[in-house]
DNA sequence: TCAACCATGTAATAAGTTACATGATTAT
DNA sequence: ATAATCATGTAACTTATTACATGGTTGA
């Protein structure tokens, strides 16, 4: 239900074709959405039937002709309404992070590996989001204008830059923190050769199979610090 | 496809049934997947026909029968190439944040409204979560034990907090910038009674209705702190 | 010349959500 | 009594993704 408004919203700020409105989730948009023209085209017609956008041609030289939609008033009371109606709940589908979870089935050197090329990604992510909020920044700044929706939509763009930045700082600190935690991967894989060779005393190995807790504690803690509260 | 990674990733740490599973999402995984129950049990028998996993009829007393489902040999191996293969783009899925974002269609007092209620639904949420984690250290501490699993899982659940901090901090500093800025809202909504009122000198009033950057340059820089880098 | 961009769509498939169906137990 | 928890599923529907189809222009 959602893209339906996120189309009708970004109609209420520009007129625009399917393939801008896709350039627009793909952009500055991708913060909090994404979308195919596969399924923007449709919804585009669905809304122009509920008369809630209208469209026109518009021929172009050296290009294909398009479709320019724009909002209706019909179409901005309906935007306002579902403004003013509680959001749905926020669904987040992070595959790495879900990968991160069970990467204790792969080797330590596997998981450093995968940890830092995704840093890699997290960090080009961020630079092409810094420079979108430097490109605004600079035009506000030159129009010397201000308005509530540049206001508002420069909020989202910091919780943008935000989520990236902690999402690579957070890289950093789990790649620290597996390399100096690597021996565990390297103990728990003894234990398990051991096992193979002698079953018979296998609930004593099991003991030895994991390190104490005190052995990694201050690193962990280093790792936590700031996020649990002292206990006295 | 995920999904299916998800279940067999968990069932490498615990046997358990659909609706064990369904548990784990709600609380633990919830910070990077969330699943339907009608989801789960089809995928479940999906699993089972493919050998990946196995299921044994469990009889309880005062409860119903339970299916509780172990990984095979091949669904370990499965789990493993999953885990080398590279993960599928994030996926944010933010409707609050989209409503944020088209928020100047709505009066400045409904968008305070709007981000004060939202700021309690995060705090809720970070409360949950770090209890969470708090019952996880301290039986860490407790058993005094140590193993790659609870390293990896223990760093996920790092990320879930710090995402939920940060979110409920951006909240914050929005509601002050908003506040700071709602003038904004009221120059805009008399600019735009002005042009009913008067159509003839339509270009003059749009000079008028918005601000200027340098009315809010201290506040918007103040609230960009720490993000921007410095022009020299 | 080959890829990328512009531009709009349909069809097939996969994934996700809500509603329906059943039924026992436990806590308020 | 009534709601919540435990437990497993199916059916209908909505949403999202991938593949297919078409065709001109621009830049490397």
């Amino acid at each position: 239900m959602s893209l339906r408004y996120g189309i009708l919203g970004m109609l209420s700020k520009w007129e625009a074709s399917g393939y801008d409105i896709k350039k627009e989730f793909d952009e500055y948009m991708s913060i909090f959405w994404h979308s195919h023209l596969s399924q923007i085209y449709p919804e585009l017609n669905k809304l122009e039937k509920d008369e809630l956008i209208s469209s026109k041609l518009v021929k172009q030289v050296g290009k294909p002709d398009k479709k320019v939609y724009s909002i209706t008033d019909k179409g901005r009371k309906e935007l306002m309404n579902w403004l003013l109606t509680p959001p749905e709940t926020l669904k987040m589908k992070d595959t790495f992070l879900m990968q991160t979870f069970f990467m204790d089935n792969i080797p330590a050197e596997e998981v450093l590996l995968k940890l830092r090329m995704y840093k890699k990604e997290r960090q080009q992510r961020l630079e092409q989001i810094k420079i979108i909020m430097q490109d605004r920044l600079n035009s506000i700044k030159e129009r010397n204008v201000m308005k509530s929706r540049i206001l508002m939509s420069s909020a989202v763009l910091k919780r943008g830059i935000e989520q990236e930045m902690y999402y690579l700082k957070w890289c950093d600190e789990t790649i620290e923190l597996v390399e100096k935690c690597k021996f565990l991967w390297a103990k728990e894989e003894a234990a398990r050769i051991e096992h193979i060779n002698s079953q018979s005393e296998n609930k004593e190995i099991q003991s030895t199979a994991s390190a104490t807790y005190t052995e990694v504690e201050e690193i962990f803690l280093k790792y936590f610090a700031g996020l649990v509260e002292e206990e006295k």
